[in-house]
DNA sequence: CCTCTCGATGAATCCATCT
DNA sequence: AAGATGGATTCATCGAGAG
């Protein structure tokens, strides 16, 4: 029998990653708590990531969809810098040489997280924004429509064995209605190009699943995944996706 | 008579700003020369700005456009930070309480130059990545094909009299042909949609102004402009689009 | 089946009020 | 007086339901 193509590890991704076997995956890619959103310094340590990231009228709507909390969004932005760090340096021991890693963020840890990557041993190699349609409108100002996405790569990347060019912005809307089973998940087209800059057949992980949609994607495309999710709630969720599709 | 609408000062700017009188600008708009590029650090300092950002067939074919060099791309990134917080916090001091300031950036300085902004002193607000169609695909990789425009703010920002909403995303092609006079021209539409950041009749300041696209960009919008330009021979090409309009 | 209208929503930000 | 809190604001997009 092969071994599964997908696996979810339940615990704190810098207790689990030291567990796995160095030069064993061929990406990483990951969306952490950006630890961002929130009024003051306070709110960002204090408040619950639904309270931050999910409005007023939506969570006190009669059929509020009952989303779960994330954790891991309170440390303050020093304390982010050297948590994301750890775990990208923990990435790099179990990439293969000429893995990419993947990392979004949004614009306030933009810089914060390239700082990361490259302390955590990762050749800087690029941005991809991500550009969202629904988005609130800013008065006097601009619209914050983007997150991004930082590209890294354990030395040069891997030559895929067919040539393949990847586009350098995307987009696409969160989504809505009953697919929708995480605060801050990610559309499905959004992760299955990401995912493609693991060769076919390679294998992905990602330190940070919330509900999995890098999987779901990897799989789509053809490659195999680990994630680690740090709430029980969201490692079920993630694994119901899977079984779903199964 | 009313003072001319547009102006270009000739001189490094960070000479030239202390020069100017103090909270006398609505909004800073600026193009820095990036001192990126290239693949080494010897390839940024010791290859021209020609050089580095003109493709070799373009340099050398039959018609080669007759583009100027520019000045001030050959610093290494730690005297980029530097020198960029420089004549930020200049560009603070000649700004009014609730100007905005814009900065261009690529992906490789855009931690540093909000580094720069928030060294300077002006509070960040966020980030406005603009798309370039026109770009070429990397094997095996994301392409590049993103510039981004930092935006900050010199405490809360001025509020417009009649309240506008700015796009957080922009789309447009370098000029091509015989509306192309300097090598990292910005699309007049951009640099259009940028300048409505300055309330309407405002000032805008550019200590950066190449060919003085932002500068066609305000009169356009109804706001009236300065230019700093180290290169004779920009200045002078920026005088004359301003000439031909009038 | 396709088009149209209606309504809900967003990793947000602003502001007056309260502690 | 600085920091915390609750409620209001905005529009492009998208899903649902009607015609």
């Amino acid at each position: 029998m092969p071994p599964a193509p997908w696996r979810i590890i339940r615990g704190d991704a810098l207790t689990v990653l030291p567990t796995l076997p160095a030069a064993s995956v061929d990406a990483v890619i990951t969306d952490p708590p950006y630890n961002s959103g929130g009024r003051t310094s306070s709110d960002r340590r204090n408040q619950s990531a639904l309270t931050k990231y999910v409005s007023p009228q939506s969570r006190h709507a009669p059929d509020a969809h009952a989303l779960g909390d994330f954790a891991g969004d309170n440390r303050d932005q020093r304390s982010y810098t050297a948590w994301l760090s750890m775990l990208l340096a923990e990435s790099l021991r179990v990439a293969r040489i000429g893995a990419s890693c993947l990392v979004f963020s949004d614009w306030r840890q933009l810089a914060a997280t390239s700082d990361a990557l490259q302390a955590g041993g990762w050749t800087w190699r690029g941005i991809i924004p991500w550009h969202k349609p629904i988005s609130r409108p800013i008065a006097n100002g601009f619209r914050q429509e983007c997150e991004y996405v930082l590209w890294g790569s354990n030395g040069d990347p891997t030559k895929h064995p067919e040539t393949i060019y990847l586009p350098g912005w995307l987009e696409g809307s969160q989504p809505r209605g009953k697919s929708r089973v995480h605060i801050t998940q990610k559309p499905l087209d959004v992760m299955r190009a990401l995912v493609r800059i693991c060769p076919p057949g390679g294998h992905v992980l990602d330190p940070c699943a919330g509900s999995g949609t890098t999987g779901v994607a990897a799989l789509a495309e053809g490659r195999t995944w680990t994630g680690i999710e740090i709430t029980e709630h969201y490692a079920n969720v993630a694994r119901g996706r899977f079984d779903l599709g199964a």
